[in-house]
DNA sequence: ACCTAATATCATGCTTTCCGATATATGCTG
DNA sequence: CAGCATATATCGGAAAGCATGATATTAGGT
């Protein structure tokens, strides 16, 4: 799973939420890192609920502009948590890797 | 930064490696999930190696065989580290919520 | 009347990965 | 010797997914 999509589902956990929210909810759960383009986001929302992760909540309309809500749907929640449990390993890997290596760095510098 | 492209940098932390013992390395890191064809490694090998992260580090020639071995370079370990904060961080975020969430799954009381 | 903000949609292109086919050299088998 | 398998590298096309920009709508402000 890509970035965008599992930040997604992330800002989705909480509760339902509509197109424009998920963009700032996952500009903020980023920590402003990522901003979605409205263009990407509904195009990986329309992916997602295809593969039935997330599902339409319900339409509200407000103030003359339409509102649509999406929610994690049980195999999204489950999903998202067996991505987590997979970007943890890998991040694991990498830094157990990166802390055995110092001192040791590539091949010039190091032991020839 | 994409899944291949991380566990091929990891592949590369501990030492020197050629195309097809990269291959085989990722698979052994992954725990067997992921086996990389070797028309991905090498196309992944030579964007990594224009974004200067790997580099060529020496030609054999084993048994008529050529063997072209890449390593890390010190932007690309950089890089990595980097990256696998962003992972941890983000399944960190995902597990947090998720936690939160138990017990009160989706809308209404459950799945419909 | 015009411009901006909030919200959703659509079309196009780019990047990256996937997959299959091809090439080379060695060694094994018949 | 002919043919096949293995290890290794290369290439081309297809598919997936994201980025970007344009468009539409309604309300509110100037």
């Amino acid at each position: 799973m890509t970035e965008p999509a599992f930040l997604i589902l992330t800002a989705l956990v909480d509760a339902p939420c509509h197109g424009y929210g998920i963009v700032r909810e996952v500009e903020q759960l980023s920590g402003g890192r990522v901003r979605l383009k409205v263009g990407t986001l509904y195009g990986v929302l329309d992916r997602l609920a295809g593969d039935g992760l997330v599902a339409l909540d319900r339409e509200e309309v407000q103030q003359g502009r339409l509102r649509r809500y999406y929610r994690l749907t049980d195999a999204g929640s489950r999903t998202l948590e067996a991505e987590a449990v997979r970007l943890a390993d890998n991040a694991r890997t990498a830094v157990d890797r990166l802390r055995a290596r110092r001192g040791r760095p590539s091949t010039a510098g190091g032991p020839a």
